[in-house]
DNA sequence: CAGTGGTCTAGACCACGAA
DNA sequence: TCGTGGTCTAGACCACTGC
């Protein structure tokens, strides 16, 4: 068997007991960030967990609860009767439920949003059903033309039940439209997406400067807030030169 | 506030304590059932978990588990003061870590395989990379044409490290390459994909049955087995008109 | 056999939201 | 003030692995 890899102990100093961050989430971040920085190295198996939580000061179940943290996020694989090994390979980050705005301000890109519609209308057929209102009911429709260091990326449409109303055109070119629903204290805790792709049309091709008939990647979207209301409809288009998902699959 | 909905209690007459099922897993997947049947409407406030462990005989943590496998799915949102609710609107599949050949197996189509390459060749740049072995390493080549229903699907490139070299031509023909794996002892436990979009080559055109140049959906894959170990990279182009990639995204 | 992670219990205290 | 979920502890038994 492959001999344990000591952890560094000073790497779990900064673990605060008095902090309202609770403690499993400090060693699950420790551990983490010391994994992606290799001070871990991938394939070392690691102490077990009932010694580890007994340097630490933690119970089992706190120090387990650190440890699934890290092998939902695919970092760590654990074996009955072996024990909890660094996963081979390179760290991915996820798509997570963060606003593509966002993703590009931390990719260290530069956001910028042109408002290409914006009206008051009523509820289609696909909208009602995925927001689950009546057919004909009052909505929020936008059109958005997203850019990264002035590079046009992708065209965001999206349909809004009525009370997202008193969103300005000015705030939708300023900020992500999650940062303005998160204000109006609306946060977006479950979404489900379908990814695909097809060819770009006219109107498409001129906004993305792409011929008409490139491919396209595209994601709709609906997203539900933490009373399990839907609150957001989208479908989105991205110039799959300049834009991709990526994720972590785990088997749980 | 939402009155409570109890849940019917025959819902729970399955669990078996003496089953070697955990019973966490046997009450998530009871009360998944039952959201997907809607035989607990959605929108409806669960009853708290402490009252439902004691119904149940069981204890908080458990039933505090089965919950939280359903959050982490995208069923129930959950919220401190207030409760525990089903989420509004549909409730959809996810992107799992199943190969292809099983999924349209379970959506009802029937799968087969034409093997177009098959060679045992040298690991490239981008294999050695993603595999973790060392460029020139001898690997396995594959390229598949994967039809459902006789109509092509998609073209699936995949790179295998030395030891899966006794897998043939027939049983790739016959059976999915994650069956393969298994059978052989390995069993895949995380995956990092990148999903994107491009146009289809000459080549995919004539095997795909569409036109060169128009789109296509793309994914490329690298594998690991439950010692963290790289077990195959793969680069899949799939006819978006008949084939996208469903998830659900969880903030937590 | 000894060591590992997987499951389960019984209880405690706290933070948040609603009434 | 009360009920809710969020966190944490201390311990138990089991299943699987390798020696």
């Amino acid at each position: 068997m492959q001999p344990e890899y000591p952890l560094p102990v000073d790497l779990f100093d900064t673990l605060d007991k008095a902090s309202p961050i609770p403690l499993y989430y400090q060693l699950a971040t420790a551990l983490e960030q010391a994994i992606r920085d290799e001070r871990v190295p991938p394939g070392s198996r690691l102490e077990n967990e009932i010694s580890l939580g007994n340097r630490l000061g933690l119970s089992r179940p706190t120090v387990r609860r650190a440890l699934q943290e890290l092998v939902d996020k695919g970092l760590l694989v654990r074996r009955r009767g072996i024990g909890t090994q660094v996963v081979h390979g390179r760290v991915t980050r996820n798509v997570e439920l963060t606003s593509l705005y966002e993703d590009l301000g931390q990719s260290g890109q530069t956001p910028t949003t042109r408002v290409i519609a914006y009206e008051l209308g009523t509820a289609d057929d696909t909208a009602a059903t995925e927001l689950g209102v009546a057919v004909g009911a009052p909505v929020l429709h936008l059109t958005r033309l997203r850019c990264a260091d002035g590079v046009p990326l992708a065209v965001l449409e999206n349909t809004l039940p009525e009370d997202f109303t008193d969103i300005t055109r000015e705030e939708l070119e300023a900020r992500g439209l999650y940062q303005l629903m998160k204000a109006r204290g609306v946060s977006i805790r479950v979404a489900n997406q379908r990814i695909g792709a097809r060819a770009a049309s006219a109107v498409e091709g001129e906004l993305l400067e792409i011929r008409k008939g490139s491919p396209l990647l595209t994601m709709s979207r609906t997203a539900f807030d933490n009373s399990g209301r839907a609150v957001e409809y989208g479908q989105h288009v991205y110039r799959p030169d300049l834009y991709s998902f990526e994720l972590t699959l785990v088997d749980r």
